[in-house]
DNA sequence: CTCCCTGCAAATGCTTTGCAACTAA
DNA sequence: TTAGTTGCAAAGCATTTGCAGGGAG
């Protein structure tokens, strides 16, 4: 993705621009895609910056807020940051960990409950979890 | 719920009987809920029991894995477990943390989609979330 | 005996925070 | 100047683990 249109991005959300948060965002911007806190910085270490993780949680933090990114609570052991931020569902494949988009058309709702009380929705997620990985890895 | 009927549960789901896990079973199996580590602990120290932290945590992991009760992934802070083993989904309230059931019959799907190759199909779960409590509180 | 459980404390691992130095408008 | 950001190290928390003592069969 263009500089010029992650500014733009950053200019829509009133996030300051950093070069840090440029980096960042260039990663996650790149195609749609679901990453840890963990892989971010991975990422960012092959290619040879050195942004500190308090930085990274920090603006992860901050993308989120914004909608820049979304996060997708799948794992109890780590949150997972989707660039993703149309409505969409996810297959978890609770052998491999990995995580992978369901196109929300492909998901379609014949009834759904009434809210509870004072209350308002937010989004509907749905995770399919799957099991058993395509190396047929016995137990 | 008897505690003869929490040792059939035990013998049923290949779980040794000791009295910490029996104070643990009769918490759940009192009624349909959600609980985390922390609010078990809390609720064992108010009948005056004082099972170990981390009995409690190896007791919910043992009872995971035996199908007494569902881990339940929600809030990224912490791990619930839900004693309605049964399946169904959720509603979780993100201004108070609640989280509450959907009764299965009140969600239906028009259209599901494939699985990926090589997988099996664990769960579906939905979460529903919704904002904004009874007392109104503005931001 | 032998196996497994309990509980304490220590260790782990992810995430947040305090704070001093820095950067940009 | 002045608000806001960065990065380091330290703190925080939920959860797990190591290990000694203990209980059931």
């Amino acid at each position: 993705m263009l500089r010029s249109d992650i500014l733009a991005k950053f200019a829509e959300l009133r996030i300051l621009s950093t070069p840090q948060r440029i980096e960042i965002a260039n990663i996650f911007l790149e195609k749609p895609q679901h990453l840890s806190a963990d892989q971010i910085i991975e990422r960012l270490r092959e290619s040879g910056s050195r942004v500190s993780k308090a930085t990274v949680y920090n603006t992860l933090n901050l993308f989120t807020e914004r909608g820049l990114v979304r996060e997708c609570v799948v794992d109890p052991e780590r949150r997972f940051y989707d660039s993703r931020t149309s409505p969409h569902h996810h297959f978890y494949n609770v052998d491999t960990g990995e995580l992978s988009d369901i196109p929300s058309d492909s998901i379609r709702f014949e009834a759904l409950p009434d809210m509870p009380a004072d209350s308002q929705l937010e989004s509907v997620d749905v995770v399919i979890k799957v099991r058993r990985d395509s190396s047929e890895k016995l137990s």
